[in-house]
RNA sequence: UGACCCAUGGUGUAACGGUAGCACUCCGGUUUUUGGUAUCGUCAGUCAAGGUUCGAAUCCUUGUGGGUCAACCA
């Protein structure tokens, strides 16, 4: 066989280079670090198939990290949300590890920071600091309490913890430089009072450290080898740095921090705050709603996670913002879903055709092949009879040659049954069809080899018997915005794009009858139609489908372009 | 009037000084009892200008365009 040399991402290039400079292949370890605030979704996909990716080439171990240092925002709820979905994408962490489990190890080098003059309490309001801080054209200017001695700071930081202080009274800064090219490096703020109930650790703390002083320092407790994360933290690493240098001791390996582009999808957005308001104000029906971008929703809208995972693997990872075709995602749940899911028939907007010369009372079990693309897949037993719907968009009284479908005195193919000829309609007042009478050739039936059955017509369409049909609800979506980034307009606000039409619901769509004990979760493809999953609303005495995504329809992008 | 990062077909990525490749999308053909699938094919790209070099997408300079940074958020 020949090996192919596949091309190496820029991290893993990082990577590779710091091995052949002699870092131990033993010591790569990585990590993944939601801050439990909310659900994820496809963006954080990509950096946990990046992280966990890396982990199973190098064989190297990977840790779920939760960043909970903002008791205000964080939630079990959300904990317990991220470890299920990062399972279901197919992982496993090597430890469950929280930024809380080390509250103490952080304070005790916070003090160690103050006595080696580094660290000082300002007593100042968050609005003085931040006048005092200047902006990116205009240095800042120091701090009145930034000279106190070690004595006071550690007496006053002592308080802080104690819980002695209010909210906003008091904070520890690192003593750096205000004059920083980089805003963050101008005497950062390391803790801040916030007397609020933790989810992990309770009442036990009145002080709460920063991201930036829990995030390198927790890498260093874990012996992290690469800390990835996005690029929007490019400008924390010089800080990152300077606090590792605080602590490092050369026995231990040093963390490096590492940034890629995040992951955008086109016609939705992905930042948690926007995700939120749309829960928060109904937009949606839930974070697992099925039209989000979120892991849950694309899990309840039918995705697989293989098909997230190689849609992750395919995009890539790069330096440069982007904004990925949500048909690329598409197209990887297409091509999973073609080979795996069970064919069916479902007739969503029904209309009754009458074999006027097939027995009144006669009714036949049909044959049909469960998957063409899978030998092993087997067939089942489809039962026709006299009265069929079809989809009304299947017949047309008159249609030109292009229209490979039903119209009158021509003939069609009823999919895995007979081919039917339309003779004649029936109509309401309204000059709405109400039935449409055929006859059929009662040699054709499919896959009895009889010379009628060989005859090449046309069209092929779907059907299921009346008498033996289920009623089923059928949910169809589409995207969630009509622009291709809703958020980066300037002047207006995301939601001005919302799609009116992102959500469908079809009450009296019929299914064949095997799918009368379809269960939650399970994915088939409605014969030309699409791919559809049972919904988790679905009921056996209600059944409800997903549309997870339609097949592609080079007719109706025919009659588009007209 | 700052610092840092980025710039390859419509989209996402590769090429690590030596033939600009892959995938998606779009468009067209063939096959087909799904207008699906499969299969074949077409269109289409190195931000600009200089420089270094036998040779530049790649290195240098300048410019242009985009992004990030002034939360007691992460």
């Amino acid at each position: 066989m020949s090996e192919e040399k596949k091309s190496l991402n820029f991290i893993e290039q990082i990577i590779e280079e710091d091995l052949s400079k002699g870092l131990d292949k033993s010591k790569l370890r990585f990590r993944f670090p939601p801050e439990p605030n909310g659900y994820l979704h496809i963006g954080h996909a990509a950096s946990i198939c990046l992280n966990f990716g890396l982990g199973q080439s190098y064989n190297a171990p990977v840790n779920l990290r939760f960043d909970d240092t903002n008791p205000t925002k964080e939630e079990q709820e959300y904990v317990d949300a991220i470890k299920q979905d990062i399972k279901w994408l197919g992982f496993e962490w090597a430890e469950e590890l929280y930024s809380s489990d080390y509250f103490q190890q952080l304070y005790d080098w916070a003090i160690l920071l103050i006595k080696k003059n580094k660290a000082y309490v300002d007593d100042q309001s968050s609005d003085e600091i931040a006048v005092q801080k200047g902006t990116p054209t205009q240095v800042g200017s120091n701090s009145p309490f930034r000279d106190r001695s070690v004595e006071e700071n550690l007496a006053l930081f002592e308080k802080m913890k104690n819980g002695n202080f209010e909210e906003g009274s008091h904070v520890l800064r690192a003593k750096i430089d205000m004059s920083s090219t980089n805003m963050l490096m101008r005497d950062p703020i390391i803790y801040r009072v916030l007397k609020k109930s933790h989810h992990r650790t309770g009442n036990d703390w009145n002080i709460y450290p920063m991201y930036d002083w829990t995030h390198g320092e927790s890498d260093y407790i874990e012996q992290i080898s690469h800390s990835i994360c996005t690029l929007e933290f490019k400008n924390h690493r010089e800080l990152y740095n300077w606090f590792l240098d605080q602590v490092y001791d050369d026995n231990n390996l040093r963390p490096k921090q590492r940034e890629f582009a995040r992951r955008n999808l086109s016609y939705t957005v992905m930042s948690k705050r926007k995700l939120l308001q749309l829960v928060e104000e109904g937009l949606v029906n839930g974070w697992d709603d099925p039209r989000m971008p979120t892991i849950s929703g694309l899990r309840r809208r039918g995705y697989t996670p293989k098909s997230i995972r190689d849609f992750s693997e395919t995009a890539g990872i790069a330096k440069r913002d982007n904004v990925t075709d949500i048909a690329l995602l598409e197209f990887h749940i297409k091509s999973e879903l073609n080979k795996i899911t069970p064919r069916v028939m479902a007739v969503l907007d029904p209309v009754k055709v009458v074999i006027t010369n097939y027995p009144e009372n006669k009714e036949e079990i049909l044959i049909a092949e469960n998957n063409p693309e899978d030998e092993n897949a087997g067939t089942r037993e489809i039962p026709f009879s006299r009265e069929i719907y079809i989809e009304k968009e299947d017949f047309r009284e008159q249609a030109n040659k292009k229209f490979f479908r039903l119209k009158l005195d021509k003939e069609v193919r009823l999919k895995n049954a007979y081919i039917i000829k339309a003779n004649s309609v029936v109509k309401d007042e309204n000059g709405e069809i109400n039935e449409i009478h055929c006859t059929y050739d009662k040699d054709s039936k499919s896959g009895s080899g009889s010379e009628a059955s060989k005859r090449k017509v046309k069209g092929t369409i779907h059907w299921v018997s009346i008498e033996h049909a289920v009623q089923a609800e059928v949910r169809l979506y589409d995207r969630l915005f009509t622009d291709e980034a809703p958020d980066s307009h300037k002047d207006k606000d995301f939601k001005e794009f919302i799609n009116p039409y992102s959500l469908k619901i079809i009450k009296n769509a019929y299914v064949e009858p095997s799918l009368k004990s379809a269960k939650i979760g399970e994915r088939f493809q409605f014969q030309r139609l699409g791919y559809f999953n049972v919904d988790d609303d679905s009921k056996t005495e209600h059944l409800v489908f997903n549309r997870t995504v339609p097949l592609r329809d080079s007719w109706a992008k025919m009659e588009q372009k007209k």
